[in-house]
DNA sequence: TATGAATGAGCGTTCATTCAT
DNA sequence: AATGAATGAACGCTCATTCAT
């Protein structure tokens, strides 16, 4: 792996202030000169990262997004069955949700709020294109609902935010036969019976 | 009914305006001098109702979650099923926020995000308490699953969320037989299999 | 002693609650809607008895002042001679100056602060005639120094604003020797030296 | 002499408008708009040398609360016998409260109101120290009354802002002899007499 | 007389952004 | 590329004053 450059450097410092700030305390308690302190920069500098505020957030959602993806998918291919890919990709996503917490977090904040452009949020969207295949291959086998994406991520991913959230609050603990239980609600709520 | 004392109206009118500029914009972006210009009201009278912007904020929160716990419950009995009673109260938070878009667009935010006051947030749960004890009660007569209600309320009501924003950004439309396919999905997801 | 008047009662209130709330926090936390309050008076009802806050602080300056210069008066005659007279003036103020401490507190705040119009300063210095008349007397006979008025006054009654403060802030007790000491202070600075 | 940093002459810049119209109107009528625009700066600047306009205030007091104390003592020394050493003392003071009019009158309005911390008066007082020190030595040596510190500046000192404020409403005017005669009253005052 | 809800100008303060260095 | 002092508009909030009741 290439080592980071210096810009690159602060750059991912940026981010991860801006996440830390607002997951905490919102929007409106993440002042760009709190982001640049806790960056290690100067308030000027932020400027040659990114145009303005609202650059910069949508900047920090897309690359948690895309990252977020990343680890989605990174052990899924298209050989798998539907349900083994689905399985596959789901577990990557809680354990994404559960492990990397302040991004989580901070993507759950962004969908719920107009914090984000709607464009930036068309964008983070892609990502999941893998996903959307893999479940209009698995309504085509008959194995999935034939209902809309929208749908299918309204009941088998969105519902980790809500975890996640009462995680981070202490209202419930989390192991693996809990990732389990939740990983088979998701699959009884889209999967076609017989 | 009464007609509404004078101050009751401002009060509404008030609540209204902030939710309206809340879901539009954000927290950061409902200034009380918006708020109280799209009320009707001069800046120094929303202190005669609120404490402070956090006051106001919260208490929209609470009266608008009693709202919905009302219209949620409200045709709803004990002497109900199980799966008569979950799915008459399901029906009802469906229509909640289908209808109401802009309170249920509120409580999203305010759900997913530092907006409210932990404090009041632990209020505005028990609203729900006829919901959990219905799930206890499917849950002794081995009819749900038996996981916590934080799952069931994450695989039943909070996928609404999601389906209220898509369709607020007109990415799906939503119908009788829509709903009809959404509760399927949540009795699917937590009812025990045999 | 003839009863008070209802109005005269709430006049009085007002004075007493401006005065409280100026010596503790100054004027700029008197606000009007506090001293109503404590004077159990809708603020409104202020307007009544004052033209607004400025003329409010101004007249309650001035009925202090005269109920100061009742007291410091009130034993005095001018058959006594200056030394007799001067000393009793002089204790009676201190007696005001001690027993009095919020009245005594509130003129100090005035007279070093441009709170009140000057010409309320100038009507509130009246007053204090029987003594500059004395003074006067002392200095024909030779008895005090030959200097104006506002040095004997600086010399033998202002102290008693600092001591006042002191005893306020418990950095000094006050009692009878204290008092006897302070006296001849004063007269020691402005009695004639033969 | 060093010429003073452009951020060193921003904040005397502010401390100077402060002083200006604090003295003129009161600390409620010296709103941080104002003095911001008096010292030439914006608003904001302010913050970036004072936290606010609490500490403003304080940081003034104590800065010429030392300024005084410089002045008082600069060409005190400890080999002047006691009486040399007050009147030396004492004409400096009257020099500098007469000389320095704003800064005096800002110093007695501070000392005659709760408009500083008590913490930052307490620390102000330290700088007379070597008054106190030099009364207890004349106590010692008999020739001070035996009172306590409260009281002797009571009478030498205090009255000086008496006739500072009365000069400034030109009620009179001060020439050598005048403070001649006033140093003679404060001597006399608290000389301990045979 | 007396009220107190309502006003709105003005306060202290913050913060996104700029620009001379 | 990087700084950080400076800006000033805009914020949340207060309070002297008014006026319909």
């Amino acid at each position: 792996m290439q080592p980071l450059s210096k810009s690159e450097i602060k750059r991912k410092a940026l981010i991860k202030a801006t996440v830390c700030l607002v997951i905490n305390n919102g929007f409106h308690a993440a002042p760009m000169s709190k982001i640049a302190k806790m960056a290690n920069v100067s308030p000027g500098t932020i400027y040659l990262y990114f145009e303005n505020k609202q650059d910069l957030i949508n900047k920090v959602y897309l690359e948690i997004k895309a990252s977020f993806a990343a680890h989605a998918f990174k052990d899924f291919n298209e050989q798998m069955t539907v349900e083994e890919g689905f399985k596959n990709i789901w577990k990557q996503i809680a354990d994404f949700k559960l492990m990397q917490v302040d991004e989580a977090l901070f993507l759950s904040q962004c969908d719920n709020t107009p914090m984000i452009d709607e464009e930036s949020k068309k964008e983070g969207i892609k990502h999941l294109q893998p996903l959307l295949d893999l479940w209009k291959r698995g309504q085509e086998q008959g194995v999935i609902k034939n209902c809309c994406h929208y749908m299918l991520y309204a009941y088998t991913v969105y519902p980790l935010a809500f975890l996640m959230n009462a995680k981070q609050k202490k209202d419930i603990t989390i192991n693996e036969q809990y990732i389990q239980d939740a990983y088979l609600m998701a699959w009884d709520s889209i999967k076609q019976s017989k």
